[in-house]
DNA sequence: TCAATATATCATCAATTAATGATATGTTAT
DNA sequence: ATAACATATCATTAATTGATGATATATTGA
């Protein structure tokens, strides 16, 4: 029971991945190519910092993978699974929005 | 624009809903039988309010729902798709557990 | 009715975590 | 070499969120 609970932990600690809005975009911004820090940043109008912040979270976790080209860095998905998984998460969204919007448990 | 910003808040959300142990630990608890809340503290080991707590966030989104019967109130999944994604998560963890393990942004 | 059992609710506290701003590192072109 | 650009790092702050404990509600049986 104790290893399940482990596990669990870190199912809970992959699924958190995509459980915060500025990652997830992230994540679904690079899903169909690959791009910059800087691309990134100014699509998402979030900080540099910040989305190097989480990229770097993301890789760590092997969620993203990047090459470099001299000043450049580019992001895209490191398991094409991730990105299956993301729609999915659409597919049930579809049926559950509702309730999803009005949880008041969590903020946005 | 803003409509996928909105778009993906929500699919966040959904995502934070199985990105705690303690409500991932739920869920795959109730995932194969209905259980009861007293039940489900037990198993996990948390109190009784904070399994209901969680509960009553799952229920409102829709990934949970419930029965009740005399002084029991039976809790199951609400949507086969949650199992399905729930299983694919391992899917993924299998390959990059190391990666997650060792993240450092997140406790557990 | 009253006690026992099961669950829900909710305010408070403690812990976690996202974002910011400042700075450091690395790369290219002049 | 140095200025300009791109990214990384990191401490701090502000906001979010999980857990607790107390209490309320509901159901059953004596």
């Amino acid at each position: 029971m104790k290893q399940k609970v482990d596990q669990f932990e870190l199912k809970a600690k992959l699924f958190r991945g995509f459980g915060d809005v500025t990652r997830l975009s992230i994540l679904e911004s690079i899903s169909e190519e690959e791009k910059t820090v800087t691309k990134i940043s100014e699509e998402l109008d979030q900080s540099q910092s910040n989305v190097s912040n989480h990229l770097s979270c993301l890789s760590e976790c092997g969620l993203v993978k990047s090459r470099k080209d001299g000043k450049n860095r580019f992001y895209s998905i490191g398991d094409k699974r991730v990105v299956k998984l993301l729609k999915q998460g659409d597919d049930i969204l579809s049926d559950i929005a509702e309730g999803i919007y009005s949880c008041v448990n969590y903020k946005k």
